[in-house]
RNA sequence: GGGUGACUAGCUCAGUUGGUUAGAGCGCUUCCCUUACAAGGAAGAGGUCAGGGGUUCGAGUCCCUUGUCACCCA
């Protein structure tokens, strides 16, 4: 070997270094396979100007391995990166930026404010992209979109335009959440609801011509927007009101009191009072009472006209003035204290106004039912499969969708109001003249459209879809669609809604979920709790491979994952093991040109033992991968290569490394490269940087690791019986070590061990040295059957091999009685619960042979260990 | 109110074709700086898999039910 193999690896150094290399030669395009079917992962495209979180580490993590393991597969992989105008989010930090200068979006007007926003995105747009990069996403960099760059915002059009052609989208007033902050309409997705103390407020309805009616209302204020009282019809209490008419307090407005089964007679005094402008639930009620609705409030939640005399005031001091002169004028009963549904918004977190106001709705039906049906039938499925049920219930259940945005940040509404006609205009092509009276007066919509109607685009747009693209012809559909849970209804089911609407086809086969990165004990991440783990400052102290490892093996599919500090620790631990272990080999490899495949038949024990492990594990790893089980996959190779290769094979290896025999050092650093060789290549969709460092330090042939083939189990080497007989000789193994851990001998004292090898002739022949390297005993000694077994002595017992540790001076005889007794004991209960098994006609006839098979096995072994424990103890007696 | 999920070792979690004596990390006990690795090695302790019922030769795993918790939708 050339080159020195660093002590440890200095991942601060070499992952730039790799992911450039890997980029500048092209490595991340599918056209490394250009002949290939092709495997497309669109990347959920993160807020533009946003920063790295654990989110996107979690699906940069998940999308790059498969991404990776596709391209080891051959196929042509193609991950397109980009990144969303992520228009509320986006506008906010411009608008908190203006502020600090001391104006406002009103003062610089849209054209500047728009200015400064593509300034800011030039400034700040390349940090998220070069965070990703930093995680290793081996994304294809010049396929890069942003949605609002000139393709996707003709695509934009080309679906509005479309949909509005259809008749799908309509413009009207409606009951819309309205974020009084933000100044803008937001869709029933952008608001939480979360249960509140508030109060509850008691006091008396007037009624024309006759006694007051008690009710309660969490929201005075909009007392001054009811159009009725509801009673429950069966409510006697009430009956006699119903017809009768009611007067709205202060304003004095005559108002009907109805009949309605929704009025809940046990919740506040069972009389309702109704204000559709304000509240859903009402807006239905007074729908099927044919009431009207006014609307009280101003855009920025102050009141208007309709509230008399409290117009201009702020919706929470109209509530205290209102209360106040309600209360003089004697009408109030009480205040309670009482827990209530508050709606939030999303983003700004002040409580969302439902209000009436003209916005423009995507009439969502027609388009529900394709995106039911392509996962009904099985066009889509969604990983894992339950969250296919939570995905019908809520197509089942879908309301319009609002996709008007009052902001500036965005894609434009391409319709044009007519001032001549009033008609609009709607259209692909800015048009200069009204489309339906030849005006040229006219003037196009303010609004914007919700962001999520953009990203509804997504698989295709970023493909080039309206145009018939190669791209879009050779990688759409895409493959699959990697994202979190919490975005199912906001994103994937407006992307499978949108794909089949525009394009006919499904956007992608397989909706992969996974779940949300918590804290180690399960609470979101916070700034206000202190908790949140920032995966860069990780990355800088433990890697990207070890942050990669943690949020792979850490996780499974649809579920939260609790990520703690001291899980990462162990990956970085890992990948040190893996380092120092491959160190090893690399050490060894002076002189040594690899041959070709290891030749079975001249192979030891160990050495079947390993391959045959190594074969299970790529069959069990592909089998997982096959069913998107990537953690229990990832742990399995840890599992592997930790607990097996390195703690055995390789403290194995050593004895024919270093025995001076050409032809046993040759053999032992065939397997050793060859088990090395194919973990790397299992592992490295999960580490690709140390992985690919290592490849580079081992005889493995002139193609990097990045587009070496995915492993094939090898059926030669599958070994049952060298996995038993190994199997017993760990067995042994660990027996003696137990034995020299209980009585306390010293590591450093080698010891007599002398073996009764029942039907293995060449027993101490074959493993002899293996017993004096992992246990520190002295070549082992046969022992015949007609020979006195040894007095004063420790007993080991493993099927039909015996061990004794003559430790004279140590062993207390009373204890190795009773030791043996344990061991007995085990035995018997372990023999009484296999007999029973096999006595069992019903599991012999019913259950598969190969199981059956197993636990005869295991009763004979089990058997002669019995057989041996009990001679032994007889013979101390 | 409708829906979905979780409940496994002290803590955090794996455990998907039902099949050895249910696993891991951290933590805990004892020992060891053995020439790849103390970010390590060796040996251990620790669980009636939330309770109950059922299907099955066999259930942590499938079905029903009760309880607790979480999330989503209204």
């Amino acid at each position: 070997m050339t080159r020195e193999m660093p002590k440890t690896f200095d991942f601060a150094e070499a992952e730039p270094r790799l992911y450039e290399w890997w980029e500048r030669n092209g490595w991340f395009k599918p056209e490394v396979h250009p002949d290939a079917e092709p495997f497309v992962i669109s990347i959920p495209p993160p807020n533009v100007t946003g920063a790295l979180h654990n989110g996107h580490a979690m699906f940069v993590s998940i999308e790059d391995m498969m991404i990776r393991y596709e391209r080891m597969r051959g196929r042509a992989a193609l991950w397109v990166p980009g990144t969303d105008h992520a228009g509320i989010a986006t506008q906010l930090q411009i608008e908190t930026m203006l502020r600090n200068e001391g104006t406002s979006r009103q003062a610089v007007g849209r054209e500047e404010f728009l200015r400064r926003t593509w300034e800011w995105k030039a400034k700040y747009g390349g940090r998220i992209v070069q965070q990703l990069r930093r995680l290793g996403a081996s994304c294809d960099w010049d396929r890069e979109r942003f949605t609002l760059d000139e393709g996707l915002s003709r695509a934009v059009r080309e679906a509005f335009v479309t949909l509005w052609d259809q008749g799908l989208i309509y413009r009207g007033p409606r009951l819309i959440n309205w974020s009084p902050g933000l100044q803008t309409a937001v869709s029933d997705l952008e608001v939480e609801r979360a249960e509140e103390q508030g109060h509850l407020y008691y006091f008396n309805y007037p009624v024309e011509d006759g006694d007051p009616v008690p009710v309660a209302t969490t929201r005075p204020e909009t007392i001054l927007g009811d159009m009725a009282l509801a009673v429950h019809p069966d409510d006697p209490r009430y009956q006699r009101l119903v017809g009768k008419y009611a007067l709205v307090p202060m304003l004095h407005r005559r108002i009907p009191i109805i009949a309605d089964e929704y009025v809940d007679r046990e919740f506040g005094t069972g009389a309702l009072k109704i204000t559709p402008g304000h509240d859903p639930n009402d807006y239905e009620i007074a729908q099927r009472h044919n009431l009207d609705a006014i609307n009280i409030m101003n855009q920025d939640a102050t009141l208007n006209e309709n509230a008399g005399p409290y117009q201009g005031l702020d919706r929470f001091d109209a509530r205290k003035k209102l209360w106040a002169d309600m209360e003089a004028a004697g009408m109030t009963i009480r205040v309670e204290p009482h827990t209530h549904v508050v709606p939030r918004s999303q983003r700004g977190g002040e409580v969302v106004e439902p209000l009436i106001s003209t916005q423009w709705f995507v009439k969502i039906q027609p388009l529900a039912e394709r995106a039911a049906a392509a996962v009904r039938d099985g066009h889509i499925s969604i990983v894992p499969e339950h969250f296919e049920k939570v995905y019908f219930n809520w197509l089942e259940n879908i309301q319009d969708w609002c996709i008007s945005r009052q902001l500036w940040w965005g894609h434009r509404i391409p319709a044009w109001h007519c001032g001549d006609c009033g008609e609009m205009t709607v259209a692909r092509e800015d048009p200069t003249a009204c489309a339906h009276c030849g005006s040229a007066n006219i003037v196009q919509d303010p609004d914007v459209l919700d962001t999520w109607f953009s990203s509804g685009l997504w698989p295709f747009s970023t493909l080039g879809w309206p145009d018939d693209t190669p791209d879009l012809r050779r990688y759409y559909p895409t493959s699959v669609m990697e994202t979190g849970y919490d975005i199912l209804f906001f994103w994937v089911v407006r992307m499978i809604m949108m794909g089949l609407w525009f394009t006919d086809k499904v956007p992608f086969r397989v909706v992969y979920l996974h779940g949300l990165v918590r804290d180690e004990h399960g609470k979101k991440m916070s700034k206000t709790y202190g908790n949140v783990i920032d995966p860069l400052e990780i990355i800088e102290q433990y890697s990207t491979d070890a942050m990669r490892f943690t949020l792979l093996t850490g996780s499974s599919p649809g579920n939260d994952m609790n990520l703690s500090e001291s899980r990462i620790e162990y990956s970085r631990n890992f990948g040190n093991k893996l380092w120092q272990m491959s160190r090893f080999v690399w050490s060894n490899l002076d002189g040594y040109t690899p041959g070709p495949e290891p030749d079975v038949a001249a192979l030891t024990l160990p050495d079947r033992w390993i391959l045959s492990r190594l074969a299970g594990l790529v069959g069990n790893v592909q089998r997982l991968f096959d069913t998107y089980q990537y953690g229990e996959a990832g742990r399995q190779i840890i599992e592997f290569l930790w607990s097996e290769f390195a703690d055995w094979y390789v403290e194995i290896s050593k004895n024919a490394l270093y025995s001076g025999e050409p032809a046993d050092r040759e053999r032992a650093l065939d397997i050793l490269t060859y088990v090395l060789n194919n973990a790397l290549r299992l592992l490295h969709p999960y580490m690709p940087f140390i992985t690919e460092e290592i490849w580079g330090y081992l005889p493995t042939g002139s193609d990097p690791l990045i587009l070496a083939n995915w492993p094939a189990a090898n059926e030669r080497h599958v070994d049952p019986a060298a996995e038993a007989e190994f199997g017993n000789l760990m067995e042994l193994i660990r027996g003696i070590r137990n034995v020299r851990a209980e009585y306390k001998v010293e590591p450093s004292r080698k010891i007599g061990a002398r073996v009764d090898t029942g039907d293995h002739p060449s027993f101490v022949a074959d493993y002899g040295d293996l017993f004096a390297r992992l246990c520190n005993v002295h070549p082992l000694q046969p022992l015949e059957k007609s020979v006195p077994t040894p007095e004063k002595a420790a007993t080991i017992v493993a099927g039909d091999v015996t061990v004794y540790l003559p430790l004279a001076d140590l062993v207390d005889l009373d204890a190795e009685r009773e030791r043996l007794q344990r061991d007995l004991a085990d035995l018997e209960q372990q023999i009484a619960h296999t007999e029973a098994l096999l006595q069992n006609e019903n599991f012999v006839s019913r259950a598969k042979p190969e199981v059956v098979q197993r636990e005869r096995d295991k009763l004979s072994t089990l058997t002669a260990s019995h057989q041996s424990v009990k001679e032994r103890i007889a013979s101390l007696n």
